[in-house]
DNA sequence: CTTCTACGGTATGAAAAAATACCAATGAAG
DNA sequence: CTTCATTGGTATTTTTTCATACCGTAGAAG
């Protein structure tokens, strides 16, 4: 076995120190609105068991996020941590800076990431036998995406996105798709949201559904490839 | 969006303490043979900048597997930390017990998680021009796995798959990939070998390499599919 | 057989993180 | 308007992890 097969098993045993994972991974929960705007995140007790850290480094990290004015956070009972963040308007503007603001090579990385798991989580889902409840989940994403609002675009998006990972059952592959998204977020959010656009993606949206419906592994696959090549060539087109 | 999807964002920072995801990486690339039996780990230098860890802690996790017998640690120039270890014969005794001993749902996340990283990074491999440095590599694992006696065949098989990924370029679908594997090694360990299935295997082995080469995404995809589903659905047969 | 040097072995102080316990405020319920 | 549960706020101690410096050893090279 190779010296390159070392590298990616005695990768680094941690990103980092607890703090700055704790910010960036609730910074993003919040910029893919999983916690839309105004809502509440789980109390400090509840969120430090979750992320598996001490009430204390979560506490820092919260506080961080409130500084940057990014929560509200209100003391007593039904206080708690509110979402202050809207999703900026959409646009050309900081997309060539943010392209550049993580590596070349770190946009690859992410965008073959998350094409491999994104198709791999549809063409597994596609393998199953789906309930009335899951189709019921997975049409109700499709429903809401693809009547959206400009500005709830991008959340409903990644709902849709993940719903189909998570429908999976399996929480690795959720998780996966989860931070596949999150490294590509602030490029996301960067793109302009035109109206052909959202048709061509409602139209791969649905197809991607019916694939998954109608059991087929392979069309399933091939629609979010499809789908994803449409942003990740855009976003290598500013690599240059 | 719904609570399930907090879930996947706000899982945990980390999975453990420093010394304990260390002691498991090392052991989990010693299992795979990753390092061989003989062969060195890098020095505690090199291994602690690779590892993001401290020196300290790095030789805590060293020290408890020298105990455990994997490892055998000589001091001086040339010296360093040496594989002790060869994997276990193949057999049925200790399967049902490995099977067991991880949750059922956790098996079958693993397993579910290990087919669409793997098909992914399969297919995503089938779309790119690999250069005869490339297909080199690829066809030379397969020939390792292939023409493998049976002591070999597990970590041969482990090289050949975790090549596949890495041959994409993205680090993060090639950590992913050899994550997924570690989650079922034991279990695989545990699997007999046999002369049928190697031959089965070794036609499924040369169809991957085959649509990979040929540009064929989706049969790449199907035939890793086809191939994992094997050993699925055997370790699977153990959940009752 | 001496030297050189890349390795593991050890010690110590600082910093980060966690565990624990307790205080303070809020606002709905009665 | 009092009670009370739930939430954030604070303080203290312990454990873990890190950074740094230095020591001891072995084995190849000369």
């Amino acid at each position: 076995m190779k010296e390159t097969q070392l590298g990616s098993l005695l990768r680094p045993v941690r990103a980092g120190n607890a703090f700055e994972e704790t910010v960036e991974r609730l910074l993003q929960a919040i910029k893919l609105g999983v916690v839309p705007h105004g809502e509440r995140l789980p109390s400090e007790r509840d969120l430090a068991v979750h992320l598996g850290i001490s009430r204390v480094t979560l506490r820092e990290a919260i506080r961080s996020l409130q500084e940057a004015g990014y929560l509200d956070v209100r003391r007593g009972r039904y206080g708690g941590a509110f979402v202050v963040y809207s999703p900026p308007e959409p646009g050309h503007g900081d997309l060539a800076e943010a392209v550049n603001q993580m590596g070349a090579g770190d946009l690859a990385d992410a965008l073959t990431f998350r094409m491999a798991v994104e198709c791999g989580a549809a063409q597994i889902l596609a393998t199953l036998t789906l309930d009335s409840a899951q189709r019921a989940v997975l049409l109700r994403r499709l429903a809401d995406v693809n009547g959206a609002a400009p500005a709830d675009y991008r959340r409903l998006d990644t709902a849709f996105h993940l719903a189909i990972a998570e429908l999976t059952g399996s929480p690795l592959l959720a998780a996966a798709c989860a931070d596949a998204r999150l490294r590509v977020t602030d490029l996301l959010n960067a793109i302009p949201v035109l109206g052909p656009n959202i048709a061509h993606a409602a139209a791969q949206h649905q197809a991607i559904v019916s694939a998954i419906l109608a059991g087929d592994p392979d069309g399933a696959s091939r629609a979010v490839a499809e789908h994803l090549e449409g942003t990740a060539a855009l976003l290598r087109g500013f690599l240059a």
